[in-house]
DNA sequence: GATTCTCTCAAGAATTTGTAAAGATTGCTG
DNA sequence: CAGCAATCTTTACAAATTCTTGAGAGAATC
């Protein structure tokens, strides 16, 4: 899916010619032309990012960013301030109203580029800390740790993709049930009417190689033919053999007495 | 701000020991012991997510669902439905009350605290995304869930290919009727005029094998000579004979008193 | 620049679906 | 009630569909 911005800009020309540059770069680019029209789209449309310029009609980019950030619907949006002066005393003022960074005219259009990439990075790797941390799934052998992409599978940690874990999350939500392709595709991917099925094997595949005893034979991520995949994982009391095993297929040259 | 969810559910323990797991997980917590109580603190709370048992005192689940759907102050929090396994056994129409997701006795806590934080962000994320309702499916100890591709027979989960699930679907739907090869076809294969009855024999026979006690002499799925096949399920209290006998017809080597 | 991740493709395996043929059942007719 | 034609059941197998596997190219990331 595309990565939205919202560019809040009152000069015709600047305003088009930057947006041209975004969405020739692969952004999906929504326009505003002054603070009101901004704010509106911004809570309509929650862009992933917010480029706005300081200098703005009815309300200046200043107090548009601090209602921003106060409006607990759009406060973690980052916003990147675009200012035509280049005086320390707007720097100053841009970074207290709750820009998280700022670039100043003329710029170059490569420039512009590099600072959103930089800045989506950095507020993406900052959310996941903070607002996700306490979004740890547990069921049976399988935790789910989102701050890390991490899986802890019979009480030892596998490192996931970020496909991978979305895609678990996805079946471990639906715990039992038979996923469709569809939904997964929308969930995990997006994508809204496709029938590219071909990829999502690929990564039950490297799931299964990851979780599975043997993933020729597939215990636990178990496709049901014609419909989707389910997951199943052993509750309670069951967890503790079907950790034994786990271990003694992944090593076989372990002496039964010598585990754990 | 905590997430608040009311159980609504009557027997204590149950209850007690649901709603200690929940409070443990981080949500806020209201217990209700029957339909009214429950609809009274629906209102007063405004709850985020409502736990509801389908067997309730007074006012049963179906009914207390219907009446937070129609009410527009409770009609848009998600309802997570609590039901037995086997299902609204004595229900003769279908299961339309318009919960958003269900779970069957005896579940698990962990995977209890897994659904509601899916059926939350579900909902969360698309609250005016059509209705969501689930099409279930419900007759005697026949239970179909489209959406999960799922069917239960005698209270346990059956493996059905596509076009089976579809041909019984058909069949249930006309539940009692005798369906003729030319209306399967036009509603399971989509054909429009055709004299394939061929095809529909052998699809009835797997499902024969699947769902009969004993295939050859079919009991359920009644052939109906020169005009169709006719779906007959036993129901109410006719329900449970018929799953002894199920069960006996297909473990033959159970002893009597050890069923169930 | 190397590594990791994501997606695409093709061959082969597995499962499901359609077909055909032989035998059993049903309903009709005399 | 016997005979007959139509319909249904069963079985086996061929065709079609869907999955798995492995290898590798292109992107993204470090």
């Amino acid at each position: 899916m595309k990565i939205s911005i919202l560019l809040i800009e009152d000069d015709r020309d600047m305003r088009d010619l930057v947006a041209r540059h975004l969405e020739h770069s692969g952004f999906d680019v929504q326009k505003a032309e002054d603070g009101i029209k901004g704010q509106a789209l911004a809570l309509q449309y929650s862009p992933d990012l917010i480029l706005l310029d300081l200098m703005l009609p009815s309300v200046d980019g200043l107090t548009l960013c601090q209602r921003l950030r106060r409006d607990e619907r759009t406060s973690n949006i980052p916003i990147l301030m675009i200012t035509a002066l280049g005086g320390l005393k707007d720097k100053v003022t841009g970074f207290n109203s709750g820009a998280d960074d700022y670039i100043t005219k003329p710029f170059d259009l490569e420039e512009l580029y590099v600072r959103i990439k930089a800045l989506l990075r950095r507020t993406n790797r900052a959310q996941l800390n903070s607002t996700n941390q306490q979004e740890i799934l547990n069921y049976g052998p399988l935790t789910l740790v989102p701050e890390r992409f991490e899986a802890i599978w019979f009480e030892s940690p596998v490192r996931l993709t970020h496909l991978e874990f979305e895609l678990l999350h996805c079946l471990l939500q639906r715990h039992g049930q038979t996923v469709s392709p569809a939904l997964i595709l929308k969930e995990v991917w997006g994508y809204e009417p496709d029938d590219d099925i071909e990829t999502i094997r690929v990564h039950i595949r490297h799931l299964r190689t990851k979780l599975e005893p043997d993933p020729r034979k597939p215990v636990y991520i178990k496709t049901v033919y014609g419909a989707g995949y389910c997951l199943e994982l052993p509750i309670g009391s069951q967890v503790e053999t079907a950790r034994q095993e786990f271990i003694q297929a992944r090593n076989p040259n372990l002496i039964n007495s010598a585990v754990d």
